[in-house]
DNA sequence: TACTTCTTTAAGCAAATACTTAAATAATAA
DNA sequence: TTATTATTTAAGTATTTGCTTAAAGAAGTA
């Protein structure tokens, strides 16, 4: 790994930024997935599916797009974003189709979910 | 609120999505709110300035861009979208610039950060 | 003053995003 | 089989994103 230091402030401690550099390098891997996952769920669309999903178990695309208000395929759309992360799977029960939480990602989402009712008390 | 459900299963619990609604409509603020600050978040390049931040208390954009080895305009850029959502304030010390979490937004990102740190343990 | 350093801002552009409409699957019912 | 329903996929498009380079502020130094 080359090192280009091109701050010259005195202030600027070297080996702290080297150190900076090399934890950033180990985690690399998780940083990717973390920030995967949080681009899923920073649009407040995906974000409602999320919930919705979360607070009542499954949820199937019909549902949701009368709930959110929007066109099938937009939701449809959204849902295989939500999918290709490995978020959540689907079910199917005759012609339609029930997604649910996968259970390895559920616990970063109950906190953001708990923050956000935490968001709603305060306010 | 005037409201339109097309779909026709016979499985469509119909108070459920009514209910679903107004659940979602009475948190409308705190979606907006929460998906914009996930929406932050959901960068790679923002998500380790806002882990470095968090990790040495404050940084500038100088050692981030030699850390993160970017160029120190998209750092700046990157670091405007974090401040204008709210999650970091500025301190200046002559010439540098160093920034820091904003107490109100730390704890969601511990949160997140601890799901990272967990993700490296794991792995 | 002029010069350097740290930082931000502006303009330009390729790539990604989020919808729309239309078409294609998949399962059920007549 | 044909028709209906739930869903996905594909193509098109306007908007947003994330960089680049160049220029402009802001503060310290000679």
């Amino acid at each position: 790994m080359k090192l280009e230091i091109t701050c010259t402030r005195a202030e600027a401690n070297h080996k702290q930024l080297l150190n900076c550099m090399s934890t950033l390098a180990s985690m690399d891997i998780n940083f990717k997935k973390m920030s995967k996952l949080l681009s899923i769920a920073g649009n407040e669309v995906r974000l409602k599916i999320l919930y919705l999903i979360e607070e009542e178990g499954e949820m199937c695309p019909c549902d949701l797009a009368d709930i959110l208000k929007m066109s099938v395929p937009a939701i449809s759309q959204h849902i295989r974003k939500i999918k290709d992360a490995g978020i959540i799977t689907s079910r199917r029960d005759g012609q339609t189709l029930y997604y649910s939480l996968n259970s390895d990602e559920t616990m970063l989402f109950e906190s953001i979910f708990k923050s956000i009712e935490l968001i709603k008390k305060i306010a």
